[in-house]
DNA sequence: CACGATGCCGAACACGATGTTCGGTTATTG
DNA sequence: CAATAACCGAACATCGTGTTCGGCATCGTG
């Protein structure tokens, strides 16, 4: 037996209201509240299927996981260019996800996304933990895919991945 | 005139509360109620002083920002040690601040602080927008930190500041 | 297609946190 | 010592939360 049709119903509504409203107004002044107007359901109903509002964005983000482990999967080349394009085609969402203005609550979840790909593709380099090579990964990742859509949104997804590709190659020197 | 005494006085107590809290239950479960009676101070007065937690949190981090400096400017060797060696010294606290346990929202301010540094030291890489380079250099300090402190507590601030070095290297490899 | 189950509505409620106001008290400065 | 400035504390309106309940609709199944 499939989900009931209204269960269905109600929470897609949710998903979409949440969205939504983080386009609007950031997730961090989401209200219950607003999301119950939004999404046109019954307070009681919110509270049937979700425990609050952290509780609503941590299941969207599951949802956001599969869609991004498909669309890379999907592809032939390297999955950072497949992920770099599939963010253009969704930027405004993405952009109000990752980006400094809608708050820095969901760059964390998204990372740990990120890092569960980075996990499975490293090349092991000796004398650095595996896990740190895994965070530093996928910390080059966001920190170049907020820079991306906060300040350079019109660059093409492949010159985005070469730079990716730079950064992680060394090329950014300091003077000590 | 210097500052009123029983300003100082309010405001040192509030900044000490707040970093009791954060200590004791993490930022973002504090409320105004829990500083009020942390930092036993009434309520009008902690309006007169300050717009939210919020506000509160930023002028400490300004204060943070000063003792960061500070450690730095005092040091011979290389901004990133200093900085890795003062954080050692106040571990409890920078773990309650940089750690994933207290939640994402402080990573955000504390990273600009460092970009701040960054930014004045860097060698420009041809190609690579230098804001991009600078924002680079602080996400990797910040990665790096947050595993040093939520997973490797004991390691010495050299062998971190060695680590530091190997990944702004590119020792990290993928396969592709 | 009909019936029992399941999900939804909407209103009401207690609770806790917020941010403001005001009159009275205490500490500070010069 | 006197004027000034800061603090207290209590009260208040407002808002968001999370729960409860009876009545209604929609669903999947027999």
């Amino acid at each position: 037996m499939a989900v009931d049709r209204r269960v269905a119903r109600t929470r897609a509504a949710l998903y979409d209201a949440l969205v939504a409203l983080i386009l609007r107004k950031g997730y961090p002044a989401i209200t219950v509240q607003d999301l119950l107007e939004e999404a046109d359901v019954g307070r009681a109903t919110f509270y049937a299927h979700f425990t609050s509002k952290e509780d609503l964005l941590a299941r969207s983000l599951e949802r956001v996981r599969d869609i991004l482990a498909e669309a890379v999967s999907r592809t032939e080349g390297s999955w950072s260019i497949a992920l770099f394009t599939h963010v253009a085609e969704f930027r405004p969402v993405y952009a109000a996800l990752a980006g400094i203005a809608a708050g820095d609550v969901l760059r964390g979840a998204i990372r740990r996304v990120v890092a569960g790909f980075v996990a499975e593709r490293l090349l092991p380099a000796p004398g650095i933990p595996a896990e740190l090579q895994a965070q530093h990964v996928a910390g080059v990742f966001m920190t170049l895919l907020s820079w991306w859509l906060d300040r350079r949104p019109r660059l093409e997804p492949q010159a985005v991945d070469e730079l990716f590709g730079r950064l992680l190659a060394g090329e950014v020197r300091l003077a000590f």
